[in-house]
RNA sequence: GGGCCUGUGGCGGAAUUGGCAGACGCAGGGGACUUAAAAUCCCCCGAGGAUAAUACCUCAUGAGGGUUCGAGUCCCUCCGGGCCCACCA
């Protein structure tokens, strides 16, 4: 071996042996678990931080580089709100239930709670190198049974539950009961007291927040399973490529239909990116508008729902959705000018296809006349009623009025259909398109009433005010949410607490008997029906039971009573609906959270929830809706579950395009000279940015990069890559430069050839070091709590650039170094902090201070500007006052050179910062 | 079709929120050390012009216009890129 070589230089194995090392020290002295109010030694005075990863779903595939971006950013300030005293609640878990382990069952055989045990082991250990502050004791997956049971609860809470339209919140079904049987609350459409007993449960059922639903569903009979719309292509499925049918199917709904109101208004308060508050309000759709009835002949009158009432004028036909309950009357009996052949072909052909399909990129509109005239009630015209598919059952009443004037839908139907259009808005400019917009109300004006003139706004208000004194129509609020469809027919899930007798009447199950335990099944395979059949109706022995055995209460069903279980299963959204809640007492047993526990880590939500922007409508709607009926229910202590919330970048990845803009692998590419070059055919491809793939063999695992530069490297590369909320591509060149940052960091302390502490550490203090230390802390403590890590690192880098330059530093000055160091590259920084003769943990040291002072230079070199373009610089004392900095300004040099011919208007100083002559 | 975000060197990105554009890192070039290489350290590194050289000048933050003493940042128009929603009446 050469003699020069360092042999104690900080590389991949001296990386991977400390960090390793600290870890299994870390572990054993349990740093990271945090006690609850109440434990010995628990600090509540200390302010609180409940800092929440969205967790993952643990696959076989195991993590890719990407997974960590949003967990170390989490855990850089988790770490540091620690430092700083904070009690810290930084927790991991699992979303454990889903489609993706259910499906490799039936590949495999293997039972899917071995594959997904498997895959949270994998999982979990790769995080745990990363070297990652959660507090492990609080992990749990929401497919252990002690935590389903609690979601089982969850469901009971709301099944037995109900919205109170009076004060807008979810309350225990037995103020309903009893408040119809005292007359203080009304029924909707009945008398109470004139109902069977029978038709009581009934209209009860129908008020629970969870209740069972009539819903049209696609289900693939090949897959045995329903299909979300997204999943539904041209009537096939995307996977596999199989027949979808529609059928309406009773299952299992969540009325968050209630809450709409409130899921929309809370969302004021809520420290949101406002992409996704914006996303969330278009979700919830609400919108003001009118219900207006129009007559006909020998039926019910037909009942619309629009937000443009002031175009009541310019209706010139009626659009039923083929699933509306007239079509039905029409097959019983058509009328005359109706081709009930054509129309049975129509309906039955939508019916069969998914909404989504239904928006056909076409804009040609198909329809049928139903034979049948309605009236106008503006006009008294008679209009034609049409059924056509781009009407939809599910929003509304599934029945518009049809303004072709001023919607591009209803013109383009009108165009193809040969139907009148009449103007009744006039636009402030000049237009070609159909005009959907404001502005003065034309042709509306009949011996009824007339809103001519009016703008918009105004002819909206008067003509609902007709509507309402003539009993016409009515203001109506309208929302775009829908219930929730909570079935599953898969197996993969947690099973509904719930039993069924012989008639089909619903019992719950008592909370003692909880958790309904998901039972084995022998085969996965999904059963090829023509009806949705679920998988767990192969249970057969679990199936059917009495009620004394699955736990019904004796007061309301005789305990040998013969039922039946609910044999769907929740979605894959239930666990992660109320896990934040979960991991404030995971071992809780006699409630799904402790309440003091509860109370203090989420008396106003989480502090900080991390995760992917793809998580912005769905997951994080039904994690509010649970926790507002929850709070309702006095069972947690706040209204919304998350304060702040945070979206980490995607991390994409470099890939290769030929010029016809297919892809090339990585692996199949060189680099040569600044060019790309496909190896098998040296022509050029470009390089450009997109997903990591399996495909595109441009997936980077994160063992790999540990294994070449240590997890410091890799947590530090990933935060530099750029803003932790943009996404950036990975590219593997980079690393080194925060890999040489780290050696730096080790000289500052180590000498490579000794292996020793540098001796000069103990000199005597440099004044510009100190001063740039300071300034560096300043710099970290602010870029922190604004998860601008890429700069904070760039000035620690710039600290240890001038540190290395001077050569004097001091060890405290390195020991306060490595404290601003620790949360981003916990190891390094806990092995100097040891060497340099601390004891114990820097995880747990304070956080190093700075003082302002220190911040300011004595003397300023600021730029002279004359009509903003910088001529020359003045040095000036830092507290020099307005009038020396003109001054000297004036003098200097360069500028009265310039200045010379010219007439000074006006001299701007903008302190500490620039000068501006304006003179002409 | 609608909404949101975004556009700065060869690349990833900075810019105290209207005040010296390009921090920091990568890549590249040059030098020191070395027999040599690696490692390390030092210097250069937006484009163009000018000069023996330094000083210096001009242009430049997708394009065009505007506001301002001063614009990457604010306003208007246009052009690219990305994400989301989408026959929701």
């Amino acid at each position: 071996m050469l003699g020069t070589t360092p042999t104690h230089k900080y590389c991949a194995e001296v990386a991977n042996e400390l960090e390793t090392r600290w870890q299994s020290n870390w572990a054993q002295d349990n740093l990271n678990t945090i006690g609850n109010p109440g434990d010995d030694g628990f600090d509540t005075s200390k302010p609180k931080f409940y800092c929440l990863d969205m967790f993952p779903y643990p696959s076989g595939a195991g993590l890719h580089v990407g997974h960590p971006v949003g967990y170390i950013g989490s855990d850089i300030i988790s770490r540091f709100k620690r430092m700083q005293g904070f009690n810290v609640l930084h927790p991991m878990g699992w979303d454990a239930f889903g489609l993706p382990a259910e499906q490799y069952a039936i590949e495999t055989g293997v039972h899917p709670a071995t594959t997904t045990r498997t895959a949270i082991d994998t999982f979990r250990g790769q995080l745990q190198r990363i070297g990652f502050s959660y507090d492990w004791s609080r992990e749990f997956a929401t497919i252990d049974p002690e935590y389903y049971k609690w979601t089982q609860w969850i469901w009971l809470k709301a099944y037995g539950s109900w919205f109170d339209p009076s004060t807008k919140q979810a309350s225990p079904i037995n103020t309903l009961i009893d408040g119809l049987n005292t007359g203080e609350i009304t029924a909707d459409d009945c008398d109470w007291q004139l109902m069977t007993a029978s038709e009581k449960t009934t209209y009860v059922n129908d008020h629970r927040l969870a209740y069972l639903g009539e819903q049209v569903v696609n289900w693939c009979p090949k897959l045995g399973t329903v299909l979300a719309n997204e999943e539904v292509i041209d009537g096939l499925s995307e996977r596999g490529g199989f027949p979808v049918l529609r059928r309406p199917l009773r299952q299992w709904m969540f009325r968050i239909t209630a809450f709409a109101d409130r899921l929309l208004e809370d969302l004021d308060g809520l420290d949101w990116p406002h992409s996704t508050l914006r996303m969330q309000a278009e979700w919830i759709g609400r919108s003001e508008g009118a219900d207006i009835d129009f007559n006909l002949q020998n039926h019910e009158p037909i009942r619309v729902y629009t937000t443009r009432p002031d175009t009541l004028f310019g209706v010139t036909f009626i659009v039923l959705a083929p699933e509306h309950p007239l079509v039905d009357e029409l097959f019983a009996s058509p009328p005359e000018n109706c081709n009930s052949e054509a129309l049975a072909a129509y309906v039955t052909e939508a019916k069969n296809r998914a909404d989504v399909d239904r928006m056909a990129d076409s804009k040609e509109k198909s329809g049928v006349f139903s034979g049948l005239f309605a009236t106008n009630p503006a006009t008294g015209k008679q209009i034609p009623i049409w059924i056509a598919d781009y009407v939809l059952m599910g929003y509304g009443h599934g029945a518009i009025m049809a303004v072709p004037a001023h919607d591009q839908r209803d013109h383009d139907f009108a165009k193809a259909h040969d139907i009148e259009i009449i103007e009744v808005v006039k636009p402030d400019k000049k237009t070609d398109d159909c005009f959907s917009g404001n502005g003065t109300a034309v042709n509306s004006s009949s011996d009824q009433v007339s809103i001519d003139g009016l703008r918009t706004k105004e002819a909206k208000q008067k003509i609902i005010d007709w509507l309402e004194e003539n009993s016409i129509g009515i203001t109506k609020v309208n929302f775009r949410l829908r219930d929730w469809l909570f079935s599953r027919q898969r197996y993969w899930g947690e099973p509904f607490p719930i039993v069924f007798d012989s008639e089909g009447n619903h019992y719950p199950i008592g909370e003692a008997s909880l958790p309904v335990v998901l039972p084995d099944l022998d085969d996965y395979t999904p059963a090829e029906s023509e009806d949705p059949t679920p998988l767990l109706g192969r249970a057969t022995a679990w199936l059917h039971t009495t009620a004394g055995e699955a736990g019904v209460d004796p007061s309301i069903l005789s305990p040998d009573t013969l039922v039946t279980r609910e044999a769907n299963t929740m979605p894959g959204w239930a666990g992660s609906c109320w896990y934040e809640i979960r991991y404030c007492s995971p071992n809780c047993t006699e409630r799904f959270v402790d309440k003091a526990s509860e109370q203090y880590w989420m008396g106003n939500g989480t502090d900080l929830y991390i995760g992917g922007a793809e998580h912005a409508v769905l997951h994080l709607l039904y994690a509010r809706f649970w926790h507002k009926m929850l709070f309702d229910l006095g069972e947690v202590s706040c209204n919304e579950p998350f304060q702040k919330l945070f979206h980490q970048g995607l991390l994409t990845s470099f890939a290769f395009q030929r010029a016809n803009k297919s892809l090339v692998p990585s692996n199949k590419v060189e680099e040569q000279n600044d060019k790309f070059i496909e190896t098998e055919t040296g022509e050029e491809v470009e390089r450009v940015i997109a997903k990591m793939s399996k495909s595109l063999k441009n997936v980077v695992n994160p063992d790999d990069v540990i294994a070449e530069y240590g997890a410091d490297t890799l947590r530090l590369y990933e935060m530099y890559m750029g803003p932790l909320e943009a996404s950036a591509p990975w590219n593997t060149r980079d690393i080194v430069g925060v890999y040489r940052f780290l050696q730096r960091v080790w000289r500052l302390c180590i000498d490579e050839n000794s292996g020793d502490m540098h001796a000069s550490l103990q000199d005597a203090q440099d004044d510009l070091v100190e001063r740039a230390l300071h300034a560096t802390i300043a710099k970290v403590t602010d870029d922190i709590p604004n998860l601008s890590y890429n700069t904070a690192i760039a000035s620690m880098i710039e600290f240890v650039n001038t540190a290395t330059s001077s050569s004097k530093l001091t060890a405290n000055q390195l020991d306060r170094f490595v404290r601003l160091l620790a949360p981003f590259a916990p190891h390094i920084a806990q092995e100097i902090y040891t060497k340099i003769g601390n004891n114990g943990y820097i995880t747990v040291a304070s956080w190093p201070t700075f003082d302002s002072a220190l911040l300011v230079e004595d003397e300023l070199e600021l730029p002279v500007q004359i009509m903003g373009k910088v001529r020359g610089r003045v040095t000036v004392p830092a507290d020099a006052s307005d009038e020396i900095v003109k001054k000297a300004a004036l003098e200097d040099s360069n500028i009265s050179a310039l200045l010379e011919n010219l007439t000074i208007r006006k001299v701007i100083i903008v302190p500490n910062k620039i000068i501006n002559i304006v003179a002409n």
